[in-house]
DNA sequence: ATTTTTGATGAAGATTTGATGAAGAAGCAA
DNA sequence: TTGCTTCTTCATCAAATCTTCATCAAAAAT
């Protein structure tokens, strides 16, 4: 069963939205202070946190901060500001997962809990491809501690490639990371490129092919 | 670049919106409704969906129920109305990702955007059905944990059994999810197909019948 | 039981797709 | 301009894959 932190110093809501957690089959706890919530953090698992940002010892921000320098756990924040700016720094500059503002009607904060674990699950780390060595200021790329020389076009493919490995790219998707404005390429010029920088990464290391074909899609970079 | 995709009939609010993803480093696409924007989904790779409930042809709900027939692009709904029941629906029952309501700052909604793509590049696979692990940014598929190896039709064929299990789909059904446009191909081209898919799984685990044939009708597959 | 319909199967044919090498543009510096 | 680099296009070939077809087996209808 899924586990959620409430974190809500106003006893009625923290009520109410368990009182609805318990209905859809969740196992919840609430504190109403930042402090105790860190601490139960820090020794359970915890997989989704309601977050009200309105609490008496700890600006919410400053929880979500501290959260987010130990764990990626989604959390939501509930606010009764509708405050636009309270909206974008924590969504993009304290990495919260949801925002959900004022009539705290409990089903609705139900679904954002289901929509965002729905999307969450188990972390698939996008760890980072140990092979490559971008230097985006110099336009240089090191594969194998070796320099690849590249062109600015094949530098632009294999540096986006690199940055999102495993997921592969449409060749309409590679010509837009080339140019920012819709250019009338053929998609094929892509193949060339490709083909350009295999040759070059293949003079480096001959064993395996980095860049693979993704036959009636695209191409991707496997890890 | 990650590619938006914003469905919304008011220019004033998608030029807002758009304006903003500009500064952010994204590229996207608007349309004013929902069939437009139904096909673009069809041919282009998008990562991210904004779609205004109020359109003018289709309901935003209508096409949300189409974008999750096909696919699990992240959809965040935004929405004049903050009715409950609306955002419950969207959440829940039509698999929507997050929801705005009201004070449509284009700040806040590229918050939301941003929030939401992190939270989902992390979590490209798919777990529908136990057996089946679908990764859709690979295009690959797990079955009992071995990776199957699959032609692109074949693969659109199994991802979509898989993700309507127990359900029967009539070979037609299963071409429109092989070919976005409507292509001369005859009906009995699935059976192969489904010969081939049956085959590979074969391979894995031999036991049991995993996509099943309704006589008459089409194929389903059966948890 | 016999006929008809429906689906499975294997193989052959048609089509699509991508790799490759070379040649044509487009940009840029001297 | 001339040369050089880089990006794009093109033609070709090989391979992958989609579709069709003929045949046979199974199920349903008569």
């Amino acid at each position: 069963m899924e586990h959620i932190l409430i974190i809500e110093d106003d006893k009625a809501i923290a009520e109410g939205v368990g009182f609805a957690l318990d209905k859809d089959a969740f196992s919840w706890i609430s504190f109403d202070n930042g402090s105790d919530s860190l601490e139960y953090l820090n020794d359970n698992k915890v997989d989704l946190v309601l977050l009200d940002v309105g609490l008496p010892d700890i600006s919410g921000f400053d929880v979500l901060r501290k959260i987010r320098s130990k764990s990626s756990v989604p959390v939501i924040i509930i606010s009764a500001r509708d405050d636009e700016s309270d909206q974008v720094l924590s969504l993009e500059g304290l990495g919260a997962n949801g925002y959900i503002t004022k009539p705290f009607s409990p089903r609705v904060i139900v679904a954002h809990v289901r929509a965002q674990l729905r999307v969450f699950r188990r972390n698939t780390e996008t760890r980072t491809q140990t092979k490559f060595i971008i230097n985006e200021a110099m336009k240089r790329m090191l594969f194998h501690d070796q320099e690849v020389t590249l062109t600015l076009a094949e530098f632009k493919i294999l540096s986006h490639l690199v940055k999102h490995p495993n997921q592969v790219h449409t060749r309409k998707d590679l010509l837009n990371v080339i140019w920012d404005r819709p250019t009338g390429a053929d998609d094929k010029t892509i193949n060339t490129h490709v083909k350009s920088i295999r040759k070059r990464l293949k003079e480096i290391d001959d064993s395996c092919e980095h860049i693979e074909t993704i036959r009636g899609i695209g191409y991707s970079l496997v890890e």
